[in-house]
DNA sequence: CTCGATCCCTGGACGC
DNA sequence: TGCGTCCAGGGATCGA
């Protein structure tokens, strides 16, 4: 679940703890979410990580052009390239000492001048790694929506209300908005006192305006706050973030509503899980939430 | 265009 | 204690 803010959290640790170091060699393990794992071993070794950006919820490490390589050669592959990281459910990416054992599934160590190691680990292993060069990453990074903290007030209501689709999976959708996950989507809704099946088209002007507020703050916050921990989520630097006891409906099923003590409902919009209070948030017509769950029930999900 | 279903994968919760 | 089952979810893909 890593998604913007915990993204970005790691992001900024990785800046303070890799920015100008240099791969040495790199180790894999399994390889079955790696684009192309001979590339990163023939192309990393050599550069200098130069930046760590975060996109949606990418990174990506801005790598050196290969130490004296130059000219570059034709088809680019002394050139300043990028390593794209995307965390999936479970990632998560920090350096080690190199001689400290490895934590259970890691599956790609690079070695840095410094005797430590980059260690990418995912149980699950719905991340992503991919050497990309300058116009494959170019390539990757089109058809990406409006990053949610700059987008501007027209931008979000024309991305939103011209669409039939339902505003839960609107937030979701990676090409309407980059970095929105599942719990910042319901918080965000929460907040904006909209249920998840709305649709796109019905949310009037003032509506819209309310939710991309609402998405803002909630997401500053969540950076502030270094994240959401829920299951194993921890940041660059081995940390649990803070946000979790901020959510106000994700997670929350059969918990009352912090605004008015209406018990929190839960129900499947746009295929995943949603929470959200009944009563703050009506439904449209002939919308079915899940039965509440017995008493002493409520899922247990940290 | 939008939907749901299915797959990928593992760990943890839960029922018996 | 142990075993089977379900669920979590980002994203790709496919068929309706």
């Amino acid at each position: 679940m890593p998604e913007l803010p915990e993204v970005e959290t790691v992001a900024r640790g990785l800046r303070q703890a890799i920015l100008g170091r240099r791969i040495l060699s790199v180790t894999l393990g399994k390889t079955d979410f790696i684009d192309d794992p001979a590339a990163l071993e023939q192309h990393l070794p050599g550069r200098q990580i130069e930046a760590v950006e975060r996109y949606g919820k990418f990174m990506l490490l801005r790598l050196s052009a290969v130490n004296g390589q130059t000219p570059v050669t034709a088809n680019g592959d002394a050139a300043a390239a990028s390593l794209l990281v995307h965390l999936g459910m479970t990632g998560q990416i920090a350096p080690a000492p190199a001689g400290q054992p490895h934590e259970k599934h890691t599956h790609v160590c690079l070695l840095l001048d410094d005797g430590r190691e980059l260690r990418y680990t995912d149980a699950r292993r719905f991340g992503r790694l991919a050497y990309l060069t300058k116009t494959l990453l170019a390539e990757e990074l089109e058809g990406f929506g409006a990053d949610p903290l700059e987008v501007s007030k027209d931008e979000f209501r024309n991305r939103v209300c011209g669409r039939r689709a339902r505003i839960k999976a609107l937030l979701l959708d990676q090409s309407v908005l980059r970095g929105v996950g599942n719990i910042y989507a319901d918080e965000s809704l929460w907040r904006a006192r909209i249920h998840p099946a709305r649709l796109g088209t019905k949310l009037n002007r003032k509506q819209a305006e309310t939710l991309r507020r609402a998405l803002q703050n909630i997401l500053r916050k969540a950076i502030v706050m270094r994240g959401s921990s829920i299951s194993d989520f921890l940041d660059a630097a081995g940390e649990p973030g803070e946000y979790q006891r901020h959510h106000r409906a994700y997670g929350r099923e059969g918990k009352k509503c912090y605004r008015c003590k209406t018990v929190i409902r839960r129900a499947i919009v746009a295929g995943r899980s949603s929470y959200f209070c009944p009563r703050c948030q009506p439904s449209p017509r002939g919308f079915v939430a899940l039965p509440v769950p017995p008493r002493g029930k409520t899922r247990r999900r940290y």
